[in-house]
DNA sequence: ATGTCTCCTAAGAGGAGA
């Protein structure tokens, strides 16, 4: 028996519901950690993500930002934001289910290297750099999954010539999601083997998606204690080619029950 | 290729953010 745990930028949860709701219902996931729902948790959906037989666990606010995590079980010990780091920006939201805590995502995107927007991102990145730190001792069967606007490595990306020193591909960018791993997660999606060119985001512009110009920001890490229930982690294209998509398509891993003795 | 999408304010388009 295994789980999924998914994640997906949305971009707007009220344009997106349709597909949330399709998705939902074709993917039956544990947890699916939302990201960018650009709405106040009173305006969630609620009633039809019930409706398909999800909880959800939601930190919203008013235009931007925005995360969730929409569970088949509910979750127990919720927490929003990252204790002792200030920000109206509504990006980190943590449950447990089971054994397992998830956190949902969404890490600044820094604009631009000469943004004010890229220091509050390296800034950021720190704070949730110890604050994983911390979850990791309390709780070592952790899965911290979103949208990490950074493409880790050059086969994450397109036109890594063109985009190489550009933000999300920055050295700096990269040395901050490198500092996430060494405390003891793995990028579960390079724990297997993938196809080349695998992407998670495409640009609305310039027919990005149709002629395969991604960036593969969206990622799923597991505990060292997790990765050997891990068994998959799949980038489902299929969302990002329906009518009014998302520009990310959903990310999803899979695990094996951990409540099996001897798994 | 200043290319697209979504939100906001505020009553028209234009700006912010991605």
């Amino acid at each position: 028996m295994t789980m999924k745990i998914a994640t997906w930028n949305v971009n707007s949860i009220k344009v997106r519901l349709p597909h949330v709701l399709d998705w939902l219902n074709g993917h039956r996931p544990a947890v699916l950690c939302l990201q960018e729902l650009k709405c106040e948790a009173g305006n969630f959906p609620l009633e039809a993500v019930t409706a398909a037989g999800y909880h959800a666990l939601i930190a919203g606010q008013k235009a931007y930002n925005g995360v969730a995590l929409l569970s088949l079980q509910p979750g127990s010990d919720p927490v929003i934001g990252i204790p002792g780091f200030e920000d109206p920006q509504q990006r980190v939201i943590a449950a447990t289910y089971g054994e397992v805590r998830v956190i949902s995502v969404y890490c600044p995107n820094g604009e631009s290297l000469t943004s004010e927007k890229y220091g509050y991102k390296l800034r950021w990145f720190a704070a949730f750099r110890n604050y994983l730190e911390a979850t990791l001792m309390r709780y070592p069967l952790l899965v911290v999954a979103g949208d990490y606007n950074v493409a880790p490595e050059d086969r994450d990306v397109y036109d890594p010539v063109a985009w190489k020193g550009e933000v999300l591909c920055s050295d700096a960018e990269r040395a901050a999601f490198a500092a996430l791993l060494k405390l003891g997660l793995k990028d579960s999606f390079r724990l297997f083997e993938q196809a080349d060119k695998s992407y998670s985001w495409w640009h609305y512009r310039v027919n990005a998606f149709k002629r395969n110009m991604g960036l593969r920001i969206d990622h799923i890490l597991a505990s060292d204690a997790l990765v050997p229930s891990c068994s998959s982690c799949t980038i489902d294209k299929g969302p990002r080619a329906l009518e009014r998509p998302s520009d990310h398509a959903p990310v999803f891993a899979e695990f094996s029950d951990s409540s099996s003795p001897n798994s």
